[in-house]
DNA sequence: CGGTCGATGATT
DNA sequence: ATCATCGACCGC
């Protein structure tokens, strides 16, 4: 049994002015929000519970940091709009641009805890996007607009506690690769990359069957 | 630890 | 125009 989305998405979307912020701040406080893709009918939808930030031109590790380029040039504009882009050739990665104009910010999204039903994981940024289709079409669109959608629901549990470390897969970019600019929720079964080790129990009979506080259905 | 191919920058 | 390089990953 689903349980109804809201009718009015409109207060719940995140204003310009949430994304216009230093992208650390935008990283930090886009964990735990809802990501929701309108594919061909069917709602996806996950929370966040990864991210991380990537500063601009200064930042090594940040596509913006080598200049403006056909593929970075959304970094460039306003905040709020998706940034997508491939990767091995075979995946995409979705980023929400953050700053205002003329900084070339953005957060990587990393992992979602899954709402509901999804037809594929969507731990890690690459199994992410093809769960939910995104792809370079996305490039430019408008968060707060539908098929792909930020919101606030106050309403969801607080996840906590917030963790950072070093950024993933970011080890060529010098100092930047040491800075704690990932952020997750520590604990969280659904954050990427390798879990830590699980405490011994007493009695294989004790072993939970699945992740915890499974979320409610969200449709 | 290697697949796999698009984006990029150098070069013609 | 073409060429060489390499990667914000995933699955074995």
């Amino acid at each position: 049994m689903e349980t109804p989305l809201p009718l009015l998405l409109e207060e719940f979307l995140l204003p310009r002015t949430f994304y216009e912020r230093p992208t650390e701040e935008v990283a930090r406080d886009l964990l735990g929000k809802v990501l929701l893709r309108d594919d061909r009918g069917k709602r996806l939808a996950g929370r966040i519970v990864e991210v991380e930030a990537y500063l601009g031109a200064h930042d090594l590790a940040c596509h913006s940091a080598r200049g403006k380029t056909t593929r970075t040039e959304v970094m460039f504009g306003p905040g709020g709009r998706a940034y997508v882009y491939m990767i091995y050739g075979m995946y995409h990665c979705l980023n929400v641009v953050t700053e205002p104009e003329g900084s070339p910010c953005a957060v990587l999204i990393r992992a979602l805890e899954p709402l509901g039903d999804l037809p594929g994981a969507v731990s890690g940024p690459g199994r992410l996007c093809r769960t939910l289709s995104v792809d370079r079409s996305l490039t430019g669109h408008d968060l707060s607009q539908s098929p792909l959608t930020l919101l606030n629901i106050p309403s969801l549990p607080a996840l906590s506690p917030i963790a950072r470390s070093p950024r993933i897969g970011v080890g060529y970019a010098g100092e930047w690769a040491d800075k704690p600019l990932r952020f997750f929720i520590d604990g969280n079964p659904w954050v990427s990359g390798p879990k830590p080790p699980r405490k011994r129990r007493l009695s294989p009979a004790d072993a939970p069957a699945g992740p915890q506080n499974s979320p409610p259905p969200f449709q």
